[in-house]
DNA sequence: ATAAACTGTAATCATTATTATTACACTTAG
DNA sequence: CTAAGTGTAATAATAATGATTACAGTTTAT
């Protein structure tokens, strides 16, 4: 798995800090250290999906464009990383029994594994994440 | 995310197959198709877990050492692969708030994540698999 | 006792995946 | 019309993964 993910997490996570605000990919770089180009990739898909707002030419950037509330990490997971957690099995055997079905067995256990991982994110909101950030855990409501 | 842990099932439920009888990595890399070097090395951290056994010499060669229904998927995900789903973040940045927690917020988020993951695995049993490869499926309990 | 058939493991090489960078077309504000 | 941006493709660098080679050690059988 690549790091998209945690990336547009962080991207997400900075223009809710800048509520209204619109930020270059530059400036989220700083934060999250990354090349901007990457970031307007990942920022791009986002975008694609409502979740952020872009904006071209001078003064142009990025912003917020949903309620921190309401953006929950698994809509976030299942846009850059969706099936990422099913591993590549090796080339199945016809010779062989188990060589033959495992893999089609192991992608469907993986596949079930992954929607219980995203029923947990589907629980943890970008404002939860504000809120443990400024330290509000009482606010929080991602626990195991 | 390498695919260490399904090439141990995959080991694990081939012996399972076979089992009582001694098989080399030549011969479980047949069904695999992965390096025997490989494969021994993985087989040797399921050793250390009492998972399987080994011997060394002629005639010798891997064979399970548990009960098929008594080993869980999440029981060789810790051996081959835990934390694994937890992303690497970008270094974090010291001079932005969010950089500076971002990270360690994300990384306990996954952590959870990942429990919930493993307590899906939990529940499937070499077992299953196995009755899944043959189609009892009637006897399998790996359901979303 | 020694040859053959194995495991155990380190070291190296090849391949693939990830990330950074360069380049440039396009848009907008001033 | 220029400066400051996004959008995106193409390439280069780096890192992770996997295969292979090499060889020491163990066990069986002759």
């Amino acid at each position: 798995m690549n790091s998209d993910f945690s990336i547009a997490v962080h991207c997400v996570a900075y223009l809710a800090e800048k509520q209204n605000q619109r930020v270059t990919s530059e400036d989220i770089s700083q934060s999250v250290s990354v090349h901007p180009v990457r970031l307007r990739k990942i920022l791009s898909i986002l975008r694609k999906e409502n979740i952020i707002a872009s904006k071209e030419g001078a003064k142009g950037g990025f912003s917020l464009n949903a309620q921190p509330e309401q953006i929950t990490l698994d809509k976030i997971f299942r846009i850059t990383s969706e099936e990422t957690l099913v591993p590549k099995c090796p080339d199945s055997n016809d010779n062989c029994i188990i060589g033959k079905h495992l893999s089609d067995v192991l992608i469907r256990i993986f596949h079930n594994a992954e929607e219980h991982f995203l029923n947990y994110l589907k629980g943890v909101t970008v404002q939860d994440i504000i809120n443990e950030i400024h330290n509000n855990s009482s606010k929080s409501s991602f626990h195991a």
